[in-house]
DNA sequence: AGCGTTCACGTGAACGTTCACGTGAACGCT
DNA sequence: AGCGTTCACGTGAACGTTCACGTGAACGCT
């Protein structure tokens, strides 16, 4: 029933084309016009091969097949972690695009670490035909090791002119969701900020930026691990520096989940007690109660957007400036502001 | 600066390793030499050689290399959508698996329709050494197109040989469930059932079995859209046909998660007027509030399983038997039961 | 001085397909 | 009957690497 390879000791030995042609009585093309449902065959010939075919277990070497008829475009899909929910979003926005190119993609969870990171660098480039993805390492390890390579970086400005990234501007989004608890009375803003990383967070400076230019207190700020728990614990740390705060607004909705289920815990009831607006307008903020106002991005256009790019990147026709590599933020009202 | 293929109208006619050999003046060997980091290479004409690459934009053909060394495995995982929580999880662990073997994993989500189900099965032979997901369409439509490649399903029971299958045994848990409801004093018992398919699902059988062993109604089931949503819904139409129901186990953690949102809503305090047990045990269920009680499997051990068969069936050295391809899903207590 | 060994290369073959082209037999038309 | 065309194949070459082996020069030892 099962083919003769499942027998220990018995090394698979490949079987080709040439042992289906031969099996079948034709010739390797003839084998190949069977396969391929091309024409130029006889009805009786092509049942005949692919009967042998079967029998044998035949199938195609893809590197052989890829070697002759370059068709095929691969790309490595890099993130750090596929359960944090933002790049989940990602990549599955990724997905999309490259299905409705007929493209594959590979997808390399680097598991939040440097090493694994690396590792991912050190074989990716004989893998894909281009990289779209979030990398923490310098930019020139990337360079080093993704060299000819189309590289999208996402979310992350890049330096040098080798690469591309998709740029998130939340600044206008920013600025409007300050604006909406300005308007509904609020005067104690806080931030929970991302703590993960050496310098300030741009969304911190477009909060700074908004806050300053309604006369607020932009200086309530404390960074977040990036988990619900690391929400909690950050508004708790907050409110316990700051008790007149009434709304904050957070680096991403995971953090705003966190600081919504500590608010509950602690008895402040939300929006009225407390308002919240979390930032990247995750499916995941639906979920909750209150549904989560956020300070969402559109995650699809974020991945159809760097498909795209490497798109015009592989061909080398007209690829997209900075200028159009940018998905604007802005602000989705919800129940919990 | 940039490489010449990004003049328009120049069609990027690929540089090989000849090119770069004559570049350097060496032969083919020594380029390959340089580029792999083997020994028997002189220091300077090492760089020599990757000047040359660099200068040339030179990259290696995945296909002409695979061909020659037969050592990267790569395998296909195909999910209907990874933006279901479930499938998310199953896929991160998959990729831990395979990341930890040096596999490359090819991601395909099918969106949940048979149209894109059938189109990677299309393709999916040509690009994998072998497959692990979920299908759909009926087995022998995967078969003809999986034709000897190994083949793992997930979650989904098989019939004929040509599979192998992981199975999630939930039997012990939903009956540790019930007993923990009943012993917390809950008679009236129903269940939130998937309502997607035309069977009733495995995990109502379960149920009835369980309830009806303590003596309690099995009949009071409603199927429900495999969303939070749709879980909401069918909490309202079960308490409306039985308004004395106490307790809720469902099909799933989604549905649960929409169950809670919708017991708040109507002011029924979980889990004090409403217990809600959930299935599959997600990330998911610890983020919102109450936490969930679920009958929890480890996603990670699926994902590990299916890889581990998948290694077996490659090699062709003892394949797991079906009982050994199985995910125990236990009872977790939390807040919400 | 003689000879084995190491170094730093190069050359032909092979991996398993598809493409371009060639070919004999059968067919169809005038 | 003669000849062009179609049908159903087959054959050599090519895709771009790596592997196995070959080779001349330099080196080191007695």
């Amino acid at each position: 029933m099962v083919s003769s390879s499942s027998v220990p000791g018995t090394e698979p030995r490949k079987v080709t084309i040439h042992d289906v042609a031969r099996s079948a009585g034709v010739s390797r093309q003839t084998v190949s016009r069977a396969l391929n449902d091309k024409d130029e065959i006889d009805g009786t010939t092509k049942q005949r091969v692919l009967d042998a075919a079967r029998a044998l277990g035949y199938r195609p070497s893809r590197f052989a097949r890829g070697l002759v008829r370059q068709d095929t475009t691969t790309i490595g899909l890099v993130i750090p972690d596929l359960l944090n929910p933002f790049f989940t979003e990602v990549a599955a926005a990724a997905l999309e695009a490259a299905r409705s190119r007929g493209w594959h993609v590979v997808v390399y969870d680097t598991a939040d670490t440097a090493e694994e990171e690396r590792g991912t660098l050190q074989v990716i480039s004989s893998q894909v035909d281009a990289v779209v993805g979030y990398f923490s390492c310098p930019e020139d390890e990337v360079e080093l090791f993704t060299r000819g390579m189309p590289v999208v970086l996402i979310g992350r400005e890049h330096r040098t002119a080798r690469f591309s990234s998709i740029r998130i501007d939340g600044e206008d989004g920013v600025h409007a969701a300050v604006a909406h608890l300005v308007a509904r009375g609020h005067a104690q803003i806080g931030m929970l900020d991302h703590d993960g990383r050496a310098e300030p967070s741009i969304r911190r400076e477009w909060f700074t930026a908004a806050a300053t230019s309604h006369g607020l207190d932009a200086g309530m700020v404390v960074g977040a691990d990036q988990s619900a728990d690391g929400g909690g614990a950050a508004l708790r740390t907050l409110l316990t520096t700051h008790p007149d705060i009434t709304a904050v607004l957070t680096f991403n909705d995971i953090i705003a989940i966190g600081a919504l289920r500590e608010a509950r815990r602690i008895g402040r009831s939300v929006p009225e007690e407390l308002a919240v607006i979390g930032f990247d307008g995750l499916q995941l903020g639906a979920v909750v109660e209150p549904p989560l106002t956020s300070v969402a991005l559109d995650t699809r256009k974020l991945g159809a957007l760097a498909i795209e790019q490497v798109a015009r990147l592989l061909t080398g026709v007209n690829p997209l400036a900075a200028d159009d590599l940018v998905v604007r933020a802005e602000l989705r009202l919800a129940g919990s502001a």
